[in-house]
DNA sequence: CTTAGGG
DNA sequence: CCCTAAG
């Protein structure tokens, strides 16, 4: 039942006026209010308030569609996608848990309004419309708009220093960045941010298996320019309409695992014996652990796709300074296991957006990089799959755990993270516990040492901490351990009390430690 | 197979 | 993140 509802068709049909009437300023208001506002009070009280830093891009960013889909509609000589996204960039929920309106910028000739998909709840359709107006994050963050927020950024990047930011992306994003400067990278970090949501709904198992290539071969066409910027403070998981609109391209994008490359083969041909992008070899170094194969394994029936792959040894981040990939040894895996199609998708990405997108291949692998390996490390046991968690991966966690409790962690995976094939169970439950800790340390943190612990991990936003407590309160951790006091001082008094006539004097010896 | 818990 | 006991 709990997936019942989410295939529902939503309102949002075949009618395109409809479409451009919901996604009009006049009902600017209705879209926001329509949704479960699960963090609203979070909203008020917190610096790191994502609502406020992405609702007006949100309305920016609708007015600029309308406007822009009502003016250009007949110039469209443009194949590309057309994302056009509101949702509370605290909740990247996979798409899978919410419907999504996509809107297709295709030539004129081939327009026609076309609903396919509705089984996925994605509703797409196509339509006309030039694309070339419209502008990317970097721009929009630029633009005009800024002056009615300035210190959007601030919210969010307030307590973090410039030095830190590197770590901030890395561990937000789950890579490196090469991106220097306060400004610069912040806004890199709120545009891979944005994107990542992006990149989680194209790697959608469902996706693979349900649909044929060919109309994959469309939706994995991702627009050159923005083609996820916006994003307004609404959305459970569980109800959530999200309204995927993006930016036409002119040149695509290759993104996710699930794509067919098409005529890019012989370039690539080519382009894998450039010394830059990366060494190729048949064999893989070591034997792969169980949850490798198995995770493969899984893989390949998901997609129900070759996943013969090749093993092939690149530098990660040519871009990023080598002196700050080896500080975070530990994340710095050197050897990628990717599809050949895979592969192919992120040299070209690179290629074409080395300057703006300097890591542009990790993220279009995203999906895939549960097969990174972790090498040498001072001969230390590494840990093979080390994948860092996002930010949003951490919400869906939250809201997993708010919806089913503390312990469904199979049910939190089906339904939230179905389309991360790297996150098991066993992976919840233990990123669950660790937030527990971490929320807990960091009350005490502020009673003792200094204020600077240095973040290394994860900044988790203080809402999020809050919102983690309280759940912690509802649903008390299993057994969280208890101090030791306690469970020696009570089992004792249990025993003695039943147990008079034999021991009687060895258990004061235990029940001193009280 | 899932979960809890130690490491 | 890995491993394993227990149910």
């Amino acid at each position: 039942m709990e997936v019942e509802h989410l295939l529902l068709e939503p309102q949002i049909e075949k009618d395109l006026s409809n479409n451009i009437m919901l996604m009009g300023s006049e009902h600017s208001k209705e879209c926001l209010a329509i949704e479960d506002f699960t963090f609203a009070v979070d909203y008020t009280d917190c610096k790191a308030d994502f609502g406020k830093i992405y609702s007006d891009a949100a309305l920016i960013q609708k007015h600029e569609f309308v406007d822009s889909m009502l003016q250009g509609v007949n110039e469209g000589n443009l194949h590309g996608q057309s994302n056009f996204r509101s949702i509370c960039p605290e909740l990247f929920w996979d798409n899978d848990c919410a419907e999504s309106l996509q809107v297709k910028c295709v030539s004129q000739n081939t327009s026609c309004l076309r609903n396919f998909r509705s089984d996925l709840q994605t509703k797409s359709i196509e339509i006309h419309s030039d694309a070339g107006e419209f502008s990317d994050l970097s721009n929009a963050l630029n633009s005009p708009y800024d002056a009615a927020t300035p210190d959007r950024d601030a919210f969010f990047f307030d307590d973090i220093s410039t030095d830190q930011l590197p770590d901030v992306f890395r561990s937000t994003l789950g890579w490196d960045t090469s991106v220097e400067g306060k400004q610069s990278l912040e806004h890199h970090i709120l545009f891979e941010f944005q994107n990542l949501t992006e990149i989680n709904k194209f790697s959608s198992p469902s996706q693979c298996s349900s649909m044929p290539n060919e109309i994959d071969d469309e939706m994995m066409w991702i627009p050159k320019k923005l083609f996820d910027v916006v994003s307004s403070p609404f959305g459970s998981i569980f109800d959530t309409t999200k309204l995927v609109v993006g930016i036409g391209a002119e040149k695509p994008v290759h993104c996710g695992r699930d794509v067919r490359v098409g005529n890019f083969s012989e370039a690539h041909k080519t382009r894998l014996g450039d010394e830059d992008s990366a060494v190729i070899t048949n064999k893989r170094l070591r034997k792969p652990t169980r949850r490798y194969i198995e995770e493969t394994s899984d893989l390949k029936s998901r997609c129900c796709r070759e996943t013969r792959g090749l093993v092939i040894q690149k530098q990660r981040g040519l871009h990023a300074s080598r002196v700050q990939r080896r500080k975070n040894a530990a994340v710095t895996g050197n050897e990628t296991i990717i599809s050949k199609d895979e592969f192919l998708t992120a040299d070209e990405s690179r290629a074409t957006y080395a300057l703006r997108f300097p890591k542009s291949e990790s993220r279009n692998n995203a999906s895939e990089d549960w097969t990174r390996r972790v090498r040498n490390e001072k001969s230390g046991i590494r840990r093979k799959h080390h994948r860092l968690w996002t930010l949003p991966e951490v919400m869906k966690l939250i809201e997993g755990v708010s919806h089913y409790g503390v312990g469904r962690w199979t049910d939190i995976k089906r339904l939230l993270f179905a389309t991360s094939a790297f996150r098991t169970s066993v992976d919840l439950k233990d990123k669950w516990r660790n937030l527990l800790r971490a929320s807990a340390a960091q009350l005490h943190d502020r009673k003792q040492v200094g204020p600077h612990k240095k973040h290394v991990t994860l900044p988790i936003p203080q809402y999020v901490m809050r919102r983690i407590r309280e759940l912690s309160a509802i649903h008390p951790y299993p057994r969280e351990r208890k101090p030791r006091a306690l469970l020696i001082s009570s089992n004792p008094v249990f025993s003695r009390s039943n147990d008079n006539s034999s021991s009687g004097g060895d258990d004061d010896e235990l029940t001193e430690e009280t």
